[in-house]
Order: structure tokens, then C-alpha cells, then sequence
DNA sequence: GTCTATAACCGGATAGAC
DNA sequence: GTCTATCCGGTTATAGAC
């Protein structure tokens, strides 16, 4: 078989995933990764050659998954209620299950902001149909008058702060307790729906 | 006089937060502090014993800035409408100068959440009278029914993620066009504030 | 208090045996 | 492909002269 990736290689990618997107870059140590896979330091080396090499690897990894998770969201949509709904409501799930994800990826994204940058431009044609989209349903009347850019701002701010600030929200709203902080996220994806909706909708009661 | 702060000491401690704040902990090298304090290397040691020292000065000193105007804040309003405004605006405003600080605060306090939260919670007091404050407002009858934390949480994320993720909306959205994002910025709290207003006052138009 | 020199350590990377 | 041993550069930290 072409394409074919040894299983050693394939541990280091996940174990250098665990351990860059929990850390950062600088943060990150080559032995780290090396335990974290159960297996010797040099292979690391081996296989990727530098830390900065690795590094490429898992970011390009990490950022085309979501990226492909929300291009899905948006192609399968056709009204803003199903934009809204089903964005708001896949994106809070997958940080459900990887927290740390969008602190990494904005974290490391101001560290060599060039780089970054054009690997996310590769992959951006799906912007298009979102604004034609917005600015479609834009004509609708019982609708108010908002930049559709501020309101993707505000959808995306809203659903990933809570993840990125949880340690403050958890221990300077929550005082720490871990149960309603873990139930204020249950809700956030049906609140910020029913938010959204009753600011761009006229009459949404 | 006591309490008196030698010059070099304040040079320090200015150059550390310019340093740590862009770079974070693990990215910040002695050296660059020491030259962008235009002093010698060993003097950081000589005041401040460890870099880790150091940092907690830093960050104590970052942290308890933003706490303090937020505070005030709170502090000068007695209903929703003028909280929101104030705080949407002051916080922005903040922002604009201090961009990096919220990327700072939310990457350093995964590094080390147990230390952080201590710090945290010495400051919480002007917590209680935010939460009264919407809890007693809830009564008006001109207001939809929200939980007040997830409307806290709406408002700090739109406030916050724009700067957070600032690289990305500027490349991603925008093109790389520095013009339309600072554009973007200026209206960002006219923005909140009219979303905010628009999606939790009944007949607010 | 400030400087120069250097110690002590750590972490990424490589050489070379198996 | 995998392992052990080691190198080498860089970074924090200290010693000691001024």
C-alpha cells in the first residue's frame, strides 16, 4: 500500500498532539512527547527530524480538523436558524471534548503569526457561501439591521470563551465548584441560540 | 521614605510586563527583559532572585490593573443599561491598548491554574454586588428571562475574543486588510452594546 | 548597586551500535 | 527502526571585582 504509516509514527503524532496542544510550543518538552508515546526521544528525531517540524505536523493537524468540522455545518445549512443552531451546537460539542484546543491554536498563532496565517488562508472558500448566505437572509424583514461580520463575531466569541477562559469562570463565578460549572456549559449552547435569536429576530416571542 | 521604589527596580518590572505579556512565561528570555530594560542581566536577579519571582510580580500586577478598572466599573452603575455601556466601552477601550493581555492572562493560567485561582479569588468582593445588581433588575417587566451568568459570559466573550483572536479574524475574514479590521473594532462596542440591548429588553426597538 | 565572567543545567539534536 | 551515549548551544543563575 502507498500511504502507508508506521505505527510508530502515528503514536508520536498523537502523543505530540496531547502534549503541544496542553503546553504550547515553548512550553513542550521532545522527552514529554517521547513518554507520553512510550517510546525513545531519538525516534522523535527520526521521524520529523526537529521539534519545529513536529510542531507543523500537529498544528496542521489540530486546525484542519475544525476547520472541516464547521465547513460541514455550514454547507449542510440553508436558513440562519439552521446556521445558528447547528454551528452553535456542533462547535460546543467538539470543545466539550478538547477544552484546550482553541487557547493552543490562538496561543500559537501570535507566536509566528506568518506562518499561521497562510496555512489558514488555504483553506477558506467555504467563507464565501457564508456571507452570501447571511447577506441573503439580510433581506428577510422580520430581521434587524446588524454587520453580518459582528454577528459571526459574536457567535464565535460567545461559544469558545467559556472554554478558553474556564479556569476563570470556573473559580471566580463558580467559586470553584465544578458541578455548575459543568451544567452552565450544558446550557450554553441553548442559551446562546435563544440569545441570538431574540436580538436578530423581530417578534421571536 | 519607605515603600520607596528604587529606579531600576520599576525599569524591570515595566520591561518584564512588555516581555512576559507578548511572549508569555515560557517564551520570555532573561536577556530580552534586561534589554529591553536597557540593563544588565544580572540585575534581574539581583532584585528579583528567579524569573519564576519575577513573573509572579508580573502577573500580580496585570491582573489585579484589570480587576481594578473593572471594578470600578461595576461599582459606578445602578442599572443594566448603564453597566453595559460602561463596561462594554471602558473594557474595549482597554483592549485597544492592551491587546495582548487577554491572550496573556488565559494562556498563563492554564500553566499553573492553582496558584492563579488563589490570586484570583483575593479580589472577588465586587462580585456580589454585580450579581444583585441583574438579579434585581430581573424583576422589571420590559426584560426577557436569561440566567444573568450566561449574559455576564455573552458580554466578556464578544468584549474579549475579538482581541484573542484578532490574527485570525484580520486573515480570515478580512483578507489581511488592517483598515476594514480596525474599522471593524471601532464599531465593535456601539455593536455589543445595541446586540446586547436588542436581545434582552422586550420592544427595545 | 552594577558589571564581567562563568558555573550549572537543560533540552534539542546527532553519532553510531545493534 | 530502535536504542544508548553524547554533543552542543542556549538560558538561568551565581561568584566576585569594582
Amino acid at each position: 500500500m502507498v500511504n502507508e504509516i508506521s505505527n510508530t509514527e502515528e503514536k508520536i503524532v498523537k502523543a505530540a498532539i496531547v502534549v503541544f496542544v496542553k503546553k504550547g510550543y515553548d512550553g513542550t518538552r521532545m522527552q514529554e512527547i517521547a513518554d507520553e508515546a512510550s517510546i525513545n526521544k531519538s525516534l522523535l528525531h527520526y521521524y520529523f527530524r526537529s521539534k519545529e517540524k513536529l510542531f507543523e505536523k500537529v498544528f496542521a493537524n489540530v486546525f484542519s480538523e475544525v476547520i472541516k468540522s464547521i465547513t460541514q455545518v455550514i454547507e449542510a445549512s440553508s436558513t440562519i436558524e439552521e446556521l445558528l443552531e447547528s454551528f452553535v451546537s456542533t462547535y460546543i460539542n467538539l470543545l466539550k471534548t478538547k477544552p484546550y484546543l482553541p487557547n493552543f491554536v490562538l496561543h500559537e498563532i501570535n507566536r509566528k503569526p506568518s506562518v499561521m496565517v497562510d496555512m489558514i488562508n488555504s483553506k477558506g472558500e467555504n467563507k464565501i457561501r457564508l456571507i452570501k448566505l447571511l447577506s441573503q437572509e439580510g433581506e428577510r424583514n422580520d430581521i434587524r439591521e446588524f454587520d453580518p461580520i459582528q454577528i459571526i463575531v459574536d457567535v464565535l466569541g460567545m461559544s469558545i470563551f467559556p472554554f478558553i477562559a474556564a479556569p476563570i469562570i470556573k473559580g471566580f463565578i463558580f467559586e470553584g465548584d465544578e458541578d455548575t460549572f459543568n451544567n452552565f456549559i450544558k446550557e450554553r449552547a441553548k442559551h446562546i441560540i435563544n440569545f441570538v435569536k431574540s436580538a436578530i429576530f423581530i417578534n421571536s416571542d
